[in-house]
DNA sequence: ATGCTCTGCTAAATCAGTTTAGCGACGTAG
DNA sequence: CTACGTCGCTAAACTGATTTAGCAGAGCAT
């Protein structure tokens, strides 16, 4: 892999100058004082020779890597990782770097071989990311470097890049507003856990923050909260089924996220009622299978990619080390509507 | 990021050796007439300093990083990238390695970085990974260290790492054959360019040829084959719909994969139908909304963990350069039973 | 002529390892 | 007594870059 590359020391035989004077030209140093002419000549002779520097050789006097790791929870499991990597992935080209990916799977081990891993490297940065966005403990070995969260927070108060859930929730509760629906409003998707514990979610909490927040300053309040044990398509389903029983059926339905959603268009469809003119539904994260629903599901988008690209300017482009609240897009689809029998209930 | 750590040159005076001797023992070098107690003296000072390698300062050396390059064309785009990745990650941490990840994105440029930025970094090998299993063009550059090819083949023919989708299908036809559905079996997702051309997939072709060796040993052809533009769930919405027009309806369809099938379900869910008792549905992928549909979908996976951890595997462990089939598990799950009105069709 | 500054450049040290070549002490054979 | 081999270990070269310290010559003032 690489053999047979030309060194510097090629490059300044080949101008006719020294190593020293090769390295200060090609690294654009200013105050050298230099002619033009060698300038040219060492331009010139790397050119030709296709020089390209050894890393290795650099960063083992520099310290400096033009390496960042990216260290996660979990990779695979959740379908949003892409994002958050894809993101990193081009801020960090656009700088000249090159990520270093690493997962813990939530093991003390494999954390303690990723840490090593990425120190014995000598990175240049580190980005602590967990797939579910909560409070999370950054080992102390990667603290004497410069470190973001991504889609996390800590105790340490590191800078840190998280979802704007609350807002995205007023959006939410706003668009249902605007439409007319008021009194008859769900929420499928409450779960103490994710709301008590920091270390397991933060946007339970905050998702729901910004859903009361928004209709009580309407003179509005949920007609039902419904519990689930998590997140996934059967609650949904099981949760959509209870509140249809009720006598009070809603007009529409929020649901914590595009899983729950997904159940719920399954009860919706068996029990024969019609999206959106039966009952609006929508949500949060934007997950891909939001966008296959017939009709297609309205849902607050989780910016992963541009979280992963913030992440990266927040680590390289050192701006002052806060929390950096990324906008969650709105994506209005065809599954809201206006409550069947007000007076804006025209279809669209 | 890791400053003051402790040196080599403090491991050996810390055990009153010289550097040289510590460096033998740290490597375990055989053939070295070091004395046991020399040896002892190392460890020891070596454990008492924390001391760690500088990988830069050693792969100067050495020319080995324990660095592998995991270069694909889409990360994000795919939900299934985070399975070739993990698998990838696993095996490379088993073996002391850690991964860099780029991504081409289908652009010469962004290739182009992507190459430098390895060779730059003196990884000890490539992993060249496309998100559909096709045909594709090795940079050249590449070529001078080991690759892998990994859901991907290619002219030069260098080891490579593909799922066995003609298995697959032929396990996916036995299925229905299994269960009794014979000549009133459809295929949905038929598709010349993708049949046609390899460097867009080679999944498309042996998936048929599976699907009719099997059916035809049993001497049995499909009832229909309906063409798709695309893979995906309007598609197969689309495609049922014309099926189910149809005066002689088909007892099974087999999807091309699991978006199609997902259309395919909303298609038979709006006609009234039920799976499986009025129809079977069976495809390929197993994305991860297979088993949130209801009833659940059968599909054959795509094994992307296992083909990360075998690229891997072929890349450092150095086997016979070859290709690798990596089996498709069947994932026998709700949709598919025995047809209506067939002597087997006692419910499950 | 002397001292001074400025210009244009270079020698050598340095980073932290690996590897080659070889040194001194000791035992043994001739 | 010398030659030779073995044992246990080390000095120094080497990897390819950056960086510090400084040198030679020109131009100018005194």
């Amino acid at each position: 892999m690489g053999r047979d590359r030309a060194t510097l020391a090629d490059v300044a035989k080949r101008a006719g100058l020294s190593k020293t004077a090769a390295s200060m030209v090609l690294n654009g140093r200013e105050g050298t004082r230099l002619s033009a002419e060698a300038h040219q000549r060492v331009f010139a002779a790397a050119e030709e020779l296709g020089y390209r520097p050894n890393v290795a050789a650099r960063s083992l006097r520099t310290r400096k890597t033009a390496t960042i790791a990216f260290v996660s929870d979990i990779v695979a499991t959740t379908r949003f990782a892409g994002g958050l990597i894809r993101g990193a992935l081009d801020a960090a080209r656009e700088r000249d770097h090159v990520l270093l990916i690493t997962e813990t799977q939530g093991d003390a081990t494999f954390e303690r071989y990723a840490i090593e891993a990425i120190l014995d490297r000598q990175v240049d940065g580190v980005i602590y990311a967990a797939m579910a966005t909560r409070r999370l403990s950054v080992p102390p070995a990667i603290l004497s470097g410069p470190v973001v969260l991504l889609n996390a927070t800590s105790a340490e108060d590191l800078p840190c890049v998280l979802p704007d859930d609350e807002g995205a929730a007023a959006a939410i509760a706003e668009t249902l507003l605007g439409c007319g629906h008021r009194d008859r409003i769900a929420l499928i998707g409450r779960n103490r856990q994710k709301e008590r514990d920091p270390e397991i979610s933060l946007a339970a909490e905050a998702r729901l923050r910004g859903i009361r927040a928004t209709l009580a300053a309407a003179g509005v309040s949920l007609l039902v909260e419904s519990f689930c044990p998590e997140w996934l398509p059967e609650h949904g389903y099981t949760a959509t089924r209870a509140l249809l029983a009720r006598p009070d059926r809603p007009t529409a339905i929020i649901c914590m996220n595009d899983r729950l959603a997904f159940g719920a268009y399954q009860a919706l469809g068996e029990a024969g009622l019609t999206i959106p003119d039966d009952i609006s539904v929508i949500s949060f994260d934007d997950d891909p299978t939001a966008s296959w629903l017939r009709p297609r599901l309205s849902t607050a988008a989780l910016p992963h990619e541009q979280m992963g690209r913030r992440a990266v300017e927040l680590l390289l482009d050192g701006e002052a080390p806060a929390q950096s609240l990324v906008p969650m897009p709105l994506r209005r689809r065809r599954s809201v509507a206006a409550p069947a029998g007000s007076p804006a209930a025209e279809h669209d």
